[in-house]
DNA sequence: CTGCTCGTGAGAATGATTGTCATGACGCTC
DNA sequence: GAGCGTCATGACAATCATTCTCACGAGCAG
């Protein structure tokens, strides 16, 4: 029964180091496919399968946001603040700006109460048109 | 060219009534595979491409809700509230709850506005324990 | 250095969802 | 009620993201 912090059992492979590395380039949420083509590009060997799985762990030991796109994709970024927090992206360039909504919490919590729920946790993602691509002349619907 | 509303040109089939009775008969979300199934058992034939089809029609006609599993997978039920709203789930039986929370609807615009981004739409739910199921004693993490 | 184990890579396997296409069912007209 | 154009259906193949398998190579402790 290994309590806890099992971060000091995982090794340094090259592989995970590039893709850390990789992400810390990126600014917005990519697929892991996506992830592995820039690397190829980049000139790194790394597996599509090392990617996948290291993103899990990494995601899994906070240090890497997920985001479940409208059609099931699984899209990933390395977010500047390790805690708790939500995202506003641009549904054209996928520009990412992280925000906290402490009183969002709260009230979605106090809802959560009012109808008997515990433990409560939740998914908010903010989708919209950043200023570079506001809607005013050139539509792409 | 063709503007708009088509909506009077779906034509009534079986299975499409057959599925949205299938459907006010449930009151969680359900993937397509499991409504399926639950049509098979209950001596329906239909074909599970046509479930997967009928779904995504009435979903786009806001006549269904869609949810997005974790794991991708999509959740369809049919709610109550025909307009926006957003759900509280049972981690644990999956049983649901609707509510509206105009606050948050518009503390998240202006959230939204403060950063540039117009045209705003979100994606918000909430899941947590319900009565039936808080952890007392058994902690499952 | 030596060995134990975990991580990796290539491809197969899985599982949900969508595409294909011949046949059947709707709803309209006569 | 029959005929007809069209959309919907069903069986199965195809696709796509993700996970599994398993032999091999690379970290890291002793």
């Amino acid at each position: 029964m290994t309590v806890g912090d099992n971060s000091g059992m995982q090794r340094n492979t090259r592989q995970r180091a590039a893709i850390l590395e990789t992400l810390s380039r990126q600014d917005d949420f990519r697929s892991a496919q996506q992830i592995h083509e820039q690397m190829k590009a980049d000139g790194e060997t790394v597996g599509l399968a090392t990617v996948y799985r290291n993103l899990q762990v990494l995601s899994r030991s906070d240090r890497l946001d997920v985001l479940v796109a409208g059609d099931g994709e699984a899209l990933y970024r390395q977010c500047e603040d390790t805690g708790h927090h939500h995202h506003l992206v641009c549904r054209e360039c996928g520009r990412t700006v992280e925000f906290l909504a402490p009183k969002l919490e709260n009230a979605m919590t106090a809802i959560a109460h009012e109808h008997g729920f515990t433990d409560v946790d939740h998914t908010l993602e903010v989708f919209g048109l950043c200023s570079d691509h506001a809607e005013g002349g050139v539509e792409t619907r």
